[in-house]
DNA sequence: GCTCATTCGAGACGTCACGTCTCGGAATAA
DNA sequence: TTATTCCGAGACGTGACGTCTCGAATGAGC
């Protein structure tokens, strides 16, 4: 229950290398693809040795989860603007600027698709990445609901779910990302009847 | 360009040992998982020689995929019921239904997993499966449409990104799947202003 | 400065499924 | 009958897996 459970004695941990691999493993994705990224690979390119990314890691998925948070910038606005409207459309602006990143795109479908194979990596991905969006966007529907700015019947779990389900839907099953007609059309659907234009 | 490509010569295709194989895959894939499915072990279970798999099909995925319309009734309602919500409540309780088939959410999961992976299967999970989904649910709002009886700024393909978003979501990223009270929320949101109960 | 725990790069090791290939036999149309 | 195709069975080389071992480097406690 403390907070300090290792004394800390030895080696200590090479940031160095640490950012080797995440890089390494970004790279690599996007170069050979995520079938054929291996741990031996992601050492060999990072001039490390595999017990080392072993140690660290336990898969391949979870390097890559991270080295995603080192390359892409995670961040989601969720200040106050005022409006349900105007919180949603910087949210969803976000969200697209993230996927507009390098490499961003092939990631995220590998580390979703890996989390359909691997209960433990789901649990982590879960964790590291998906309820921190969810948070995100569901405290804003909270915040437009207290405000009394949010339609009847729409509960923050559901509008995450709409939201995130289609923005997944379009990357997993879709060649087609999020533009600004999407944007526009949530917004349109997710804002107290909107009186046309 | 003509239908008969082949004049068939020679011993055919043995139906029994197709069905054997397709069982096979679909058993296996709800007893040991699908990333340790191998062809070795369906060939194995269906008393079949591997090669007989890898000439019919060019990955597991694909026998997966096979079996799956073989296993669960993929046919969904389009029948004109007259209005859009009739129509929308119809779809929606036959994607629930589907869904409550035994193994098949972990097969879909897989099968959406591979089609990350591999662009080709991608293509093959589209055309087998996905765009008939979407092609039924496509048919009715653009019924609804010429009938008057749609939301304005809805689009057929916006109104199925999002259906299928949802759905999608809810099996990749949630242990939640689409309840009533879901079907409920989708057919308000999906009507024109719906005016309260 | 000495000790000892820990991490480091490097690579050997047995295991397992991959996808290809070969074999002899069975089925079927010409 | 003959040519062709599919069948079950399994051998084969390949490559990544995850574990293990090694000697060197590092750094805190004494």
């Amino acid at each position: 229950m403390t907070g300090a459970t290792t004394p800390a004695r030895g080696r200590k941990r090479s940031e160095q290398t640490r950012l080797a691999i995440l890089t390494a493993a970004y790279e690599l994705t996007t170069e050979v693809g995520y079938p054929d990224l291996t741990i031996e690979g992601i050492a060999a390119r990072a001039g490390a040795g595999k017990q080392t990314v072993y140690r660290w890691w336990p898969t391949k998925a979870d390097v890559l989860l991270e080295a995603l948070a080192l390359k892409a910038d995670l961040n989601v606005s969720t200040a106050d603007q005022g409006s349900f409207d105007a919180e949603l459309d910087a949210f969803l602006r976000d969200s697209a600027a993230l996927m507009a990143f390098p490499g961003v795109v092939p990631v995220l479908r590998s580390l979703m698709a890996e989390a359909q194979r691997d209960a433990d990596f789901r649990r982590r991905f879960q964790d590291g990445f998906l309820i921190k969006r969810r948070a995100a966007l569901e405290t804003i529907v909270e915040r437009a609901a207290a405000r009394g700015d949010k339609p009847a019947h729409l509960t923050a779990a559901f509008a995450a779910d709409l939201v995130f389900g289609l923005i997944w839907y379009r990357v997993l099953a879709t060649e087609r990302l999020l533009g600004q007609d999407d944007i526009t059309a949530i917004r349109r659907l997710l804002n107290e009847h909107p009186g046309e234009e």
